[in-house]
DNA sequence: CTGAAAGCGCTTACAG
DNA sequence: CTGAAAGCGCTTACAG
């Protein structure tokens, strides 16, 4: 039913071997083929409307031109769930991808674990949260040990897993942090605030961003109230649960239970843009008039941050880069077994009307 | 060096035809294992870290258990651009997939042409541009003409080629601007607008959704100026490349050029949110206030329409779901090869702050 | 420069 | 209930 290399073979008066050595040149250059033969196979190929089985390809242990991505999600989410974030990696890695002939595998579920074994990927780029206090933590352990042992192409983005050293390209948290602080100071606000996630289990780059925050306020001589620190456990505050939107809630919760307390806020930052939309629907709601009451800044330059009202001042990761290099990365790895490399990524300061 | 069947057998003292068996359960039930061989292969199998390979399933003509996703897009983009459109879609479509043991491969260039051919994928989801007045509409027939002969279970997201009957989901357009001609009624919107694509190729449902608008706004009695409706080519007006964000551009644009020609509108209907989120801007940096001076009706929902200042009222397009669909019409064609399929999907209107 | 043949790791009639 | 063997469509030493 499917035209095989035999079929070529046949019409072409040749080998299967001969077939095979044309559509796969070695490199090396030791192997000949005739001109004339070439052109007759090839023509006989281009006539049967030839396309090699990819399924016999990968039994020979060649190369699947695939390229895993997975969210790698805490054990209550099933699904690798694409944001817009993921989205700005996604265009970044395919771009890539598709100038060096491979193509995405997006892994739902926990298979990633096992597809480099059964040579479903020839590497895996992981997007997950944080598994700090996370009951997977030993788990994840474990399988990144692996990976390591098979010298595997993997590569976590914007994450890490604590007492691990894994390949991983990260965003400078203090940077961005710096950059905010300056921009505070720059400003004249005074009482700032932060929201993060208010859940017992916070994704560790909020963490990092909050502490940060902090240590920099204190090195600018700027006060530091710690009850307008919302991330984590917060007192009086019931945690907001991590299913559909939560992020815009725990933005809106957050504001809403500084408002209630009677907490006066100059500027919040938030742990990302999402919290900050959230924020800014609070305040809308409530007539707190955004930058000229509450300043409010984010983190990420969401897709169209700028088109919010008012627009979102904020840390820009470059996350179409982060794709970009992951893959250069995985290439990398596999010509080179051994290689290793952790990034830190310098983001930006984006600038608008919300500070 | 791969844990292969072989190896399973000998652990567990027993041919390698009986491991096959144990891990491909055939569905008649006419195939017998005992407990105990079952048992003892099980152990052997799950000590020894067994997974079979992937390749060789393949080879032997087994389901890929891989969709194929693609975008597409018209020759000068080469990759699967992926936005929070198709964001929602694969999310749907991964949620659903992932329930049947599927995972999803993001096609970048033009290789989903063939992918069926050589058994890389099972199945494909195209979400594509309107190709009407665009070269490559012919090649795009052809294929679509082969994929037919072959029954090959594909189906086509929200679009349509002219002269060709595929399995495809579609919104309905006509019911959602019958929603926004009755919504515009009851706000009593006098004069009403449409900015679509400002280039002379653009994509089909945004001249449907203009037709429909303006053959319902007559039926209603409303007075229809076919100056304010902005779609195609418009005399004095350059066209937006169709590059970056170009959307918005087109909304920017558009609401610029009325304000300049001095056409007053009461009531902007844009051909997706985007469009009206170019609108909006234009409008902020003009202080027309919105929905008081100018009412603005998008489509689609988009991500994060609510959080927009003020919030977007627009059609809203149930995308999970029609990745959910797209996965459920291919299980069905996979089974039965002459199924066919063409569904329309009946919006919602979300009245919110802007119109 | 070209061909014959082994073998990649599986599944599946077929025989017992 | 279990096993021996053919074969899926390729690539790759090896021989000529």
């Amino acid at each position: 039913m499917h035209i095989g290399i035999k079929d070529v073979a046949q019409a072409a008066q040749v080998s299967i071997g001969t077939v095979s050595k044309i559509f796969n040149p070695d490199p090396s250059g030791s192997i000949k083929i005739s001109a004339e033969t070439r052109t007759r196979v090839l023509a006989a190929a281009q006539r049967l409307n030839y396309t090699p089985n990819y399924g016999a390809k990968l039994l020979r242990g060649q190369s699947t031109k695939t390229i895993g991505f997975t969210a790698a999600l805490p054990e209550e989410h099933i699904c690798s769930w694409l944001s817009d974030y993921s989205s700005r990696i996604l265009n970044g890695l395919g771009e890539e991808a598709q100038r060096h002939g491979y193509q995405l595998l997006i892994i739902n579920g926990r298979d990633y674990q096992y597809y480099m074994d059964i040579n479903r990927i020839d590497g895996l780029v992981m997007l997950g949260y944080s598994l700090d206090n996370n009951p997977r933590q030993a788990e994840m352990h474990d399988i990144f040990r692996r990976f390591a042992e098979k010298k595997y192409p993997y590569i976590v983005l914007n994450n890490s897993y604590r007492g691990l050293d894994l390949p991983q390209i990260n965003i400078d948290n203090v940077r961005g942090m710096e950059l905010i602080a300056e921009h505070i100071v720059s400003r004249g606000y005074r009482r700032i605030g932060f929201i993060g996630e208010i859940t017992p289990n916070p994704q560790r780059h909020h963490t990092d961003r909050a502490e940060s925050l902090k240590t920099l306020l204190r090195q600018y001589g700027l006060p530091v109230d710690e009850s307008l620190f919302l991330n984590g456990v917060i007192p009086g505050l019931d945690a907001v649960p991590r299913s559909g939107n939560y992020s815009h809630r725990d933005g809106y919760c957050g504001l809403e239970f500084l408002t209630r307390n009677r907490r006066p806020v100059d500027c919040l930052v938030c742990g990302n843009d999402t919290i900050a939309l959230g924020v800014m629907k609070y305040a809308h709601e409530h007539r707190i008039a955004i930058p000229g009451e509450l300043a409010v800044i984010g983190f990420d330059d969401m897709v169209n941050a700028e088109y919010f009202t008012p627009s979102i001042t904020t840390v820009r990761q470059p996350l179409e880069d982060f794709g970009r290099m992951a893959l250069q990365y995985l290439l990398r790895k596999m010509a080179e077994p051994d290689y290793f490399e952790q990034k830190l990524i310098t983001p930006e300061l984006m600038v608008r009307e919300s500070a």
